[in-house]
DNA sequence: CTCCCGATAT
DNA sequence: ATATCAGGAG
């Protein structure tokens, strides 16, 4: 485990390595975020985009998606995997969104999580991004880079390292913290190839040393 | 814990 | 061929 000072050191060096983190989903509005996100489980960020590129301009308000069957709406977003699920719940979600919050996003966790398909992590995504509201969304990226560095440990559970960043990271800097630690996670600690080789932070990441020995008794 | 699931990287 | 991708529900 790392001290407070060190994970200060490894934001702060994440923030220099990636000054422009945030939300790659791309989307105009509240309502937009949430359907971005739900999609995005166990999917790039890129191939979201791709789908919701054609997706929003067909599907603009939740009646949108109560309009058509739920065959189609699983054909607009087959490419992105797990569509029987997402379908289903994108058109409960904005069931529910017309009969209980008047067609607009509840600004709210509590109430975000309420909706099918809609776990922590999604509302922790949509409370920050699209309202502004501080919260760290435990994503695998986030997960870890933050077992891998040390933030917390490694049995750790999603909402346990979500507790844990929170009580070692400053309120006012939990969203941008978030975004950096997924940049980080995206593009430099990989899961498959991870960048130990040029990482400014190998010194005092035991899972990089760890992984450098093992390559070089494969020398 | 398992299932859902196509696209992409390794 | 296999692992992974801004997870959530049963």
């Amino acid at each position: 485990m790392l001290t407070l000072k060190e994970i200060r050191h490894c934001l702060d060096t994440m923030g220099e390595m990636f000054p422009d983190a945030h939300c790659e989903l791309i989307h105009d509005n509240p309502f937009e975020l949430v359907i971005a996100v739900l999609l995005s489980a166990q999917c790039t960020d890129a191939l979201v985009n791709r789908v919701t590129k054609n997706l929003f301009q067909k599907y603009k308000k939740p009646e949108d998606y109560l309009a058509v069957t739920e065959e189609e709406l699983q054909q607009d977003i087959r490419s992105i995997g797990l569509y029987r699920n997402k379908a289903k719940n994108i058109r409960k979600l904005c069931q529910i969104l017309l009969d209980q919050y008047g067609g607009e996003v509840p600004a709210n966790r509590d109430e975000l999580t309420k909706l099918p398909g809609v776990g922590r992590k999604t509302a922790n995504v949509v409370v920050s991004v699209a309202f502004g509201i501080p919260a760290i969304a435990v994503d695998t990226h986030v997960e870890r880079v933050s077992k891998r560095l040390g933030f917390c440990r490694w049995k750790d559970s999603v909402l346990e390292v979500e507790k844990t960043l929170m009580r070692k990271v400053p309120q006012d800097e939990w969203s941008i913290t978030h975004h950096r630690m997924i940049f980080f996670g995206r593009y430099h600690c990989k899961a498959q190839s991870p960048q130990c080789h040029v990482c400014p932070l190998l010194e005092l990441c035991r899972e990089g040393k760890k992984r450098m020995k093992e390559n070089q008794r494969n020398e």
